[in-house]
DNA sequence: TCACAAACATGAGAAATCCTCACGATCTAA
DNA sequence: TTAGATCGTGAGGATTTCTCATGTTTGTGA
């Protein structure tokens, strides 16, 4: 949210060089977050957003080119943060412990950034507005089987690297869906739900990866 | 598509009791199903539909109170007839047979169904747009797990019917977000996810499931 | 067959929304 | 301090959704 412009990105039509304007920028990021998350993406006017960030249309538009850059580049902002979370929990420094525990952490550490992040369901419930926002999710997605897929390739398998890479972008697939279905109804269901899912992805992987053997 | 309204939708404005309208009213879903297809939702506009329909605009909105009464009429008639589908791949009839058998059978009726509705994938990626539509997703997901929980409980087992209905919907979200991943990439990377969520879901089930002795 | 009412079809235009751009304000470097 | 670059503004142009007054078609009873 508070993050500055990613220099690379293409979906910004004016990168703020004065701090004025970046403080803007910034501002309109967070009030789009939250506009975003009362009204949904559709029904949230880029008039609205402009005001809530005390700003005119004007300015909006002088940063992104039109309505869906808005929705970019929030959804930038949030890959980003998930993917750092998802790096540490497949740390692959990490691989002499249990794969059930490794996979634990990881479901909770993902269902927590959903949990503490509102605004990210609403932008990622719009991943198929644009080709452009496809492919971040895509990407997204492919970066953090890429985490696993380190993760796992250090364990013993007789798995070829495509295989394994495979198996990942399943895992992470999975996951994301499942905990997607967790936030629509109760918190005894969530919990239900997160846990089957362990049990799930636990009885997928272990198969092809067991644990290693204690060190001696 | 050439369904008839369902009588107990809520979602239509009006409907149309001379048969000159009932076509019309059909030719408007059919113009919409392309038009979604070929420009997305967003960009398909509601002239752009009359139009391919050979149609006024009034008449458009004589049936339809709004654009995504439109997307919302044909997800019911794409709903009903998976959930057509689904409901005789996993007839309890068929208990006898192999579990992987019928879990490959199902994936394979699932996949069939998306490759040969090209207008299905647009519509429920618009799933999240509006409550109402979310209700419907969310509803026809139930119901499919309903039909592979009738046939799982016709399995000797040792859960309760309250864990079955869990499992039962696990399975059907995870090999619906699969299908999903399957169709963004290539025909081999399809297969090769397909014939994963096969494995995924066999893995997953069977321990809870074996199979049944032959028949003596 | 004809007259009448109910159902239906139409498209101009009201309302809402996205986005532009000309102008004025502010900042920075020399 | 001042020239030039950067920035902020909001009226209004362009487009799209949706309404409704008006005219047409259809079914029915005499």
């Amino acid at each position: 949210m508070t993050t500055p412009p990613s220099p690379g990105s293409e979906s910004l039509r004016h990168l703020p060089r004065q701090t004025r304007s970046q403080e803007r920028f910034n501002r309109i990021l967070e009030a789009a977050a939250q506009v975003f998350a009362e009204v949904g993406y559709e029904k949230a006017s880029t008039e609205a957003i402009a005001t809530r960030a005390s700003t005119s249309i004007g300015s909006l538009y002088r940063f992104f080119p039109d309505k869906s850059a808005i929705l970019y580049a929030l959804a930038e902002s949030y890959a980003e943060q998930l993917r750092k979370v998802l790096a540490e929990a497949f740390d692959p420094a990490l691989s002499h412990l249990p794969l059930t525990q490794v996979i634990n952490e990881a479901v909770d550490d993902f269902e927590q950034f959903y949990i503490t992040q509102p605004g990210y369901q609403v932008v990622f419930a719009q991943t198929r507005l644009s080709p452009d926002l496809q492919k971040l999710d895509k990407r997204l997605d492919s970066e953090i089987a890429l985490h696993l897929e380190k993760f796992l390739a250090a364990r013993q398998s007789t798995l070829s690297p495509e295989q394994i890479r495979l198996v990942a972008l399943i895992s992470v697939e999975t996951a994301g869906s499942l905990q997607i279905l967790s936030l629509t109804q109760t918190e005894a269901f969530r919990q239900q739900v997160m846990s089957e899912t362990k049990t799930l992805l636990t009885r997928y992987l272990h198969p092809l990866f067991p644990d290693p053997p204690p060190k001696p």
